[in-house]
Order: C-alpha cells, then sequence, then structure tokens
DNA sequence: TCTTGACTTAAAGTGCACTCGAAGGTGTTT
DNA sequence: AAACACCTTCGAGTGCACTTTAAGTCAAGA
C-alpha cells in the first residue's frame, strides 16, 4: 500500500478519463500532476481521489468554469471554506431540483407507456386520448 | 373554449420556446403547422397538447433523433405501438438510471457539506481529511 | 404610411466539453 | 533498431441543439 505511481496512461485507465482528458484538465487547472525528471507526468492515490471527488461534482452537474473556481478557491486555504460550503450548498440545491423536474417529466413518461399497454390489451378504450387519460390523475382541486 | 388559434409568436410564448425552435422542429418533422391563406403558420389547443408532450420526452433525456423517430412510427399507425412503447420504455429506464447516478453524486456532495459543515463548528477534527470521513459511511461488508 | 409580425432559404455562429492530429522531441523496453 | 509511451504547442474538428443573420417579400392594423 505505498504510495504507488502511475504514469498518465495507466492512470487514465484507473479514473475513466482519456490521457488528452487529464492533460486538457490540467491545462485547466482542475489536476496537478507531479513529474519524473524526464518531465513524465505521475500520480498517486492522493490524485485518483482527488479526480473521484470532481467527477462527483461534475456529475451533479457542476460545470468545468465552476469547478475551476472551486479549485482557486481551494487553494486559497481555510479562509474560502465558507464560500466553498455555500457553492457545494447551490450544487446540491440545482441538482435536487434537476432530479425533481426529470422525475415530473418522468412520470408522464410513465403514464404514456401505461396507456400504451391499455391499448395494446384493449383495458383502455381505443378512442381514448392520451391527453384525456391524463387528466384522471390531475386531483383537479388541490393541484400543487 | 372554441378552438383558438394562435400565431406563432403567441403560440411560442404559450409552450415556451422560441419561434426560431418552433420552425426548426417543424423542419425536422417534430410538429406539423397548418397555414392560414396567407401562409401564416397557426396552432391551435391540440399543437399546444402535442408539443408539451415532446418537451416531456425532451426532459426524460431524449434526443431529436430518438424524438424523430418516435414521430416517424407515430405517423405509420397503430402498427407501431409496441416499438413506440418499447422506446419510451427504454428512455424511461435510462432517466431511472441517470437518476440514480445523480443521487450517487449528490450523496458525495452532501457529505462533502456535512463535512465542511463540521470543519466550521469544530465538530470534526481539523486534521481529518475527507477521504477518511468519506469512508465511514461505506459499510464494508455489503457494498451494495 | 409606417410599424409589426409574419414568411422564405441557406449559411454561419454559439456554447460546452472534449477529442484529435500534426510535427517534432526524449527515454525505456524488446 | 524499432516500438512504445510519454512530452510539447496549438489549432482544428466533433456533436448537439439551437440561435441568429442576411436579404427579400407580404399583409394587417394604428
Amino acid at each position: 500500500m505505498a504510495d504507488k505511481q502511475y504514469r498518465i496512461g495507466e492512470f487514465s485507465k484507473l479514473v475513466g478519463l482519456s490521457t488528452y482528458t487529464l492533460r486538457y484538465y490540467e491545462d485547466q487547472g482542475l489536476i496537478v500532476s507531479q513529474r519524473d525528471g524526464n518531465g513524465v507526468r505521475y500520480y498517486t492515490e492522493n490524485d485518483i481521489q482527488w479526480v473521484g471527488f470532481i467527477l462527483h461534482l461534475k456529475g451533479t452537474g457542476l460545470r468545468l468554469n465552476d469547478l475551476k473556481r472551486y479549485v482557486r478557491l481551494r487553494a486559497e486555504g481555510d479562509s474560502t471554506i465558507t464560500e466553498r460550503r455555500d457553492m457545494l450548498q447551490k450544487t446540491k440545491d440545482d441538482a435536487e431540483a434537476d432530479i425533481a423536474e426529470l422525475q415530473m417529466h418522468l412520470k408522464v413518461l410513465i403514464r404514456k407507456i401505461d396507456w400504451y399497454d391499455g391499448k395494446v390489451d384493449h383495458t383502455i378504450d381505443d378512442s381514448e386520448s392520451f391527453h384525456d387519460y391524463l387528466q384522471q390523475f390531475n386531483d383537479t382541486k388541490e393541484n400543487k
């Protein structure tokens, strides 16, 4: 479990990013690599964790520019902790809103599938339009 | 409640797509509009429902090309119902997988926020790394 | 009459995040 | 010696879904 070192090709497979992307991220300041005597990049366990983490952030919808800002703040030290926290909080809120929206769209999709199923096995009147079918799910009164 | 007719400008506001996009969608075969004597497009309630529906599909991650295929199938009539159903089923499965992934990323994000909070109010040891902090949530055995 | 809003085609531009290729170099392995 | 993996800069290409512009026409309303 010593601090194994990985060159870019191996590291690339470990983290699931192409070597192109790794160099690109480094250009962008998202990753810092170390170099051996010949100028060849190498990475350690720490870097695996770091890349894993930024991929989680990206996975929640954070864009590269914001990710860059986050990294810059981190480099400035503890004085920026609340700012970083707030940034992640906003990212979280946005992601939760995205999920809620997705689920709302999904609900209609699922009903359309049900509607198709009803058509196929004739449990839904052949003449009923999907729009009419959908209506029945609207609690006409409390339509929160 | 007669069949009100909307010209593209008004319709655009109703459905939340720019007039550019509406014409673009029409080019792409996603929307069909009617024309008055002067060749000016108009839309009806039906079109509002249709656009609403394709926006739900898009909202679940369906790409324009697939949406086009869906519309083509629809135009072919009832014989394509199962194919359309299966298409929506796949879209649904994909969307649910996306949500699951998003939630997985979100979980880490939330823990990072908690970790920041712990740092700020000193309920987490100042020297504890986030990676170590994260570990405690891994039910080392059944790590489903 | 002038403004507004519509129409056409075709092409170019935008934003994002890569992704690739050229062209030339170094060091290690077979 | 050749193959391989790495290095550099930098510019161009990709994919997607719009978005805008150009340049010209037409018709209804104030």
